[in-house]
RNA sequence: UCCCGGAUCGUCUAAUGGUAGGACAGCAGAUUCUGGUUCUGCUUAUCGAGGUUCGAAUCCUUGUCCGGGAACCA
């Protein structure tokens, strides 16, 4: 009856909210514009690891041209800047693509692919007298272009014969010039109000090594060249991106017009994405790997889906907060806690629960004899019986959370103090008789009674217990370390000040490492990366990069939500709530 | 001083001339062997000024504010 909880796919899911992009492309596939084919692209330049931010692009793109009939969504790398392009990011933007749950069919393409086909069209520009070779230098170039209040002053070379610029773009492709000597330009008009328009650059040339073309090439085109006319002969019906292409619109249709080109792939532009307390360019996430402010582009603190992954999320709560946050044109910053409840969503219902003691503090039960041992069936899901029980022991001596237990409790405190009963999930009732202490005042064990009539945890003859706790035996404790993350970033908007770097802002605790953390003893065959609700804590999961069967290593995903951290700051109760205290981020 | 966009709860997003709705966040309560989950209820918005209209978030005029644009980056 509720099968379908477990079943759906909230990627997947139909009822995808409105947005004006679906609604026009549905309005062309409607009127039978290209017969109703829906073409689009994702196009990464392969010069970083794709992020949160990317996802966005990847699901609108992939979900767009679902609307078509047929509909299809080409992986196309915008490589056409060889200086800055590798192909170990050709390889990890493959990787997380699929890792998101998307197919773009039999093979990946590239631009550089199209390299001939533009260079061909550049000829045929500046036969019909639409392009011309300027040998001006970058700053006369730059000069002469004007600004926004100065129109542009044509280059002395604009009026060069068409022999003359054939001649010298044969020459530039044959590799005679150095880098910078000429350049392309389209001929358009350098009164234009539109500064984008006063005869932008088509070709650069530049000897570098290119990671698929290799040495065949000493010019490479400019974006604004290239990648219309990859859209078109890619057959792509709606070209997407994000907002700051807008001022490239009247170029990307100039060229496609200049051509003759037929039909015409349209630009659409849609706001990007942006969180809070994190940055979203790659150009800055490049800068924290290089300069060792996180342990690479997968740390999990990283906002990359390769670092999300590592860190716990499942592509399903990527693509479900894709959804959510909807697309417009108007630019926005989404809060993070959207994030987070998509993501606590989609963990709560698939991970199985275990018990982990992150901040140990050592309970005896004084009338439990040393060598006894119980077994106890604890659900693996509350909330799905049929997904079976787990055997978790208890013996005379076993760990609960250091927070867990409070000297001088405020009031609606349920958990562990002088005199306090409380349940041992899934197990028995104990009550507090003593604390015992070093002569510093430092806690060092609690001593406890247990009810042996209340085996499994139900009171026996119906007292209210309102406090469970967490624990883990001590003879049977796996040692773990965990890793708890916060939000990378200090302030709200990291660029937003120009006089100081943006990595002045580092959160200086994003990063928490607990050794000797105590685990249930099943968690020991944990599979990397697979999510684990640890109970009364949090999502975690083993690091897929660091975690050994002799060496645990375990991430916190996300902390569960902490009423009680609300209500304790409201008391204003310190550090009671810290140890699984939800942080931001 | 120019060009291109944008402006709806705290945040994101609907409403396409006809009851301003949803999600998140927040608050209050119920249930609970996770202070989790789930459930219920509540608070909160059309940038300003004019105009058109029986009726305007929507159309017109005007103003204001915000973002982007002057790379041999994408």
């Amino acid at each position: 009856m509720n099968a379908s909880r477990e079943d759906t796919d909230p990627g997947r899911d139909d009822a995808t909210p409105p947005n004006f992009i679906k609604e026009l492309v549905e309005q062309d596939v409607a009127a039978g514009v290209r017969g109703g084919q829906v073409v689009t692209r994702f196009p990464p330049e392969p010069n970083g690891y794709l992020h949160i931010g990317h996802a966005k692009s990847i699901c609108l793109n992939f979900g767009t041209a679902e609307l078509g009939a047929p509909g299809r969504c080409n992986l196309r790398f915008d490589d056409t800047n060889p200086s800055t392009e590798d192909t170990s990011y050709v390889e990890a933007i493959q990787r997380d693509v699929r890792w998101l749950g998307f197919d773009w069919g039999a093979r990946a393409l590239y631009a550089s692919d199209y390299f001939e086909q533009l260079y061909a069209w550049a000829i045929q520009l500046i036969e019909a007298g639409k392009a011309y070779v300027d040998s001006q230098s970058e700053e006369e170039i730059r000069e002469g272009r004007g600004n926004f209040y100065k129109p542009g002053v044509e280059s002395p070379h604009r009026g060069r014969s068409v022999e003359e610029n054939l001649d010298l773009f044969a020459r530039m492709r044959a590799g005679e010039f150095k880098d910078g000597e000429h350049v392309l330009r389209a001929k358009i008009d350098m009164q234009s109000k539109d500064v984008k328009l006063r005869d932008p650059l088509m070709y650069r040339i530049r000897h570098v090594a290119h990671h698929r073309t290799g040495d065949a090439w000493p010019i490479y085109p400019m974006y604004d060249w290239a990648h219309g006319q990859s859209d078109a002969i890619e057959g792509v019906t709606h070209s997407l991106c994000t907002l700051e292409f807008q001022n490239h619109r009247p170029l990307y249709d100039w060229f496609l017009g200049a051509l003759g080109l037929d039909p015409r792939p349209r630009q659409i532009e849609f706001a990007r994405l942006n969180l809070g307390f994190m940055v979203m360019s790659k150009r800055k996430l490049l800068q924290l790997v290089q300069q060792g402010h996180v342990s690479g582009w997968d740390d999990p603190r990283m906002p990359t889906l390769a670092g999300m992954r590592r860190r716990g999320f499942t592509p399903e709560a990527i693509r479900s907060f894709c959804e959510r946050i909807g697309v417009a044109k108007r630019d926005g910053v989404v809060d993070i806690s959207l994030l987070e409840h998509e993501l606590r969503e989609d963990l709560n219902a698939r991970s199985p629960r275990a018990m982990a003691v992150l901040r140990p503090l050592k309970v005896v039960i004084e009338n439990y004899p040393e060598d006894q041992e119980d077994w106890f069936d604890v659900p693996v899901h509350p909330e799905y019986p049929e997904r079976g029980t787990r055997r978790v022991p208890l013996t005379r001596e076993l760990y609960v959370e250091r927070d867990d237990y409070m000297e001088d409790p405020p009031r609606k405190w349920f958990r562990l103090g002088p005199g306090r009963e409380v349940r041992l999930r899934g197990a028995c009732l104990i009550t507090c008789r003593e604390a015992v202490r070093r002569e510093n005042g430092e806690l060092v064990e609690l001593r406890c009674t247990w009810d042996p009539a209340s085996r499994g945890g139900a009171a026996p003859d119906g007292r209210k217990v309102k406090g469970t706790l967490h624990w883990v035996s001590a003879r049977h404790a796996v040692d773990a370390e965990v890793r708890l993350y916060d939000r990378l970033f200090s302030v709200e908007n990291p660029l937003a000040h120009d006089d100081r770097p943006f990595t002045d802002f580092l959160n200086p605790d994003s990063l928490e490492v607990l050794r000797g953390c105590k685990l249930e003893p099943g968690l020991k065959d944990a599979t990397p990366g697979e999510p684990q609700q640890f109970e009364r804590l949090g999502y975690f999961c083993a690091d897929s990069v660091d975690s050994r069967a002799d060496a645990l290593v375990f991430n916190r995903t996300i902390a569960l939500r902490d009423s009680w951290a609300k209500l304790a700051k409201k008391l204003g109760v310190g550090g009671a709530a810290k140890s699984g205290g939800k942080r931001k981020g």
